[in-house]
DNA sequence: TAGTCACTCGCACACTGTACGACAAGACTC
DNA sequence: GAGTCTTGTCGTACAGTGTGCGAGTGACTA
């Protein structure tokens, strides 16, 4: 007997201090957040760490495969309800929203997204969970796939919308209300009325509120066109 | 009387052969086409025009700027019908399908529009005549703004998602049939019975066919959602 | 003939992702 | 204790990126 296991323990626990992947996934998520896509870089993301550029390569074979697993890592914050408890039609309202806050909460997701479309385990159970409310509605096979992806879409859409808008005004150096105004005042060049008055119903009036009550009026268009299909 | 409006007007068009915004816009639009983002740089896009690099910075303030006109390019292809000659639904159904083609021609589309919403000319008219569909079917002021946004949400979230999955098999070098047989067997390995069998159903049958399909089945259900709303 | 305008372009800067190979420190075997 | 193996770090270097700057050039005007 050489050691108790106590220290033994203690040995075999990292002697070194070394860099970890899940490490190398927060501070990533936390510089994506707050500095967006361009805001990340390797050598960046490597100081951040205290590492040196390079030794972030040993952990992850590529800057895409690190930002896959972001992808995942951020899907895992979405809540999907079970249909047992909230039903279909409001399990799937609340998934969507959730879906929506998790987008929003990560502004860099829509972008992204477009590039490499993600399959990991989060994605994965997500699918799974989402498959179950629909199921929970009566639709099965081909159409639940489809039903679903209706769904997503228009959140991903939707919310990808506002996150540009955002974003354009955050380019700008304005606000959201600066930047509608600012639309306003150039419609006002064109002859063109309908989007005048559009321009103006944004330049007036709360824009948060405006995003959340467009996003809660199309989800209910897509509720009810899947509830439809349900009654024939 | 110096000259005869013919000479005179030989003698004003271009004398020195020289670059054009319209020449840079259209060069750079094949090449995104043909190579996607990633493969567009301003050197490789002045080298196939036959000019320096920094030329193009004389017509064109920066990168981002001329894809902001390019986007608008592309918004000009989409076609949407006068409410008076298809009413509202068939209208609405016929200009989805027309963003949804205009988005698979021009497959980088999505990956721009979420972080450089355009507020170009097409875009404008679009929007007008957009807004001219839901007008038709009875939706006025905010509604109407939110039901247009609800389409147009979801064919750019659905297109979007179809585009970067056949990206993704372009990238692995698979076509789409065998990136989805190789889904349906990372599959095999986890016990979910329920996303095995929808990825058996996306990889036996015909891929092209079922985006379609998928695509028209949620524009359905965006569709039939806002008609129940008018109904109301 | 002199001057102005419209435009081109080479150079340079700061930055990117990442391949490569040298290095070191701890763990394992004899 | 000595030697080898594994795990991990990191400096250097390469090929690329967008673009600011300033010099240069051809055509037109006065």
């Amino acid at each position: 007997m050489t050691e108790s296991i106590w220290t033994r323990k203690l040995k075999t626990s990292p002697a070194r201090e070394t860099l970890t992947r899940e490490q190398i996934v927060r501070t990533a998520l936390e510089t994506l957040d707050a500095e967006g896509l361009a805001g990340l870089s390797m050598r960046k993301l490597a100081a951040k760490l205290g590492s040196g550029a390079t030794s972030l390569y040993w952990h992850v074979p590529t800057k895409d495969d690190l930002i896959d697993l972001l992808i995942d890592e951020v899907w895992g914050e979405i809540d999907i309800p079970e249909p047992e408890l909230a039903g279909w039609r409001s399990g799937t309202l609340l998934y969507a929203h959730s879906m929506r806050s998790t987008i929003m909460r990560h502004p860099w997701l829509p972008e992204v997204m477009y590039t490499r479309p993600s399959m990991g385990p989060n994605a994965m159970t997500m699918g799974t969970r989402g498959l179950a409310l629909i199921a929970a509605a009566g639709i099965t096979g081909r159409n639940a796939d489809f039903a679903l992806g209706t769904v997503m879409s228009f959140v991903l859409g939707s919310a990808g919308g506002e996150v540009a808008t955002r974003e354009m005004a955050r380019r700008a150096g304005q606000s959201i209300d600066q930047l509608a105004t600012a639309v306003l005042e150039s419609t006002q060049h064109l002859g063109d009325t309908t989007m005048q008055e559009s321009a103006r119903r944004r330049a007036t009036g709360d824009i948060d509120g405006m995003f959340y009550d467009s996003f809660t009026y199309g989800l209910e268009i897509v509720l009810e066109g899947i509830a439809a299909r349900i009654k024939n």
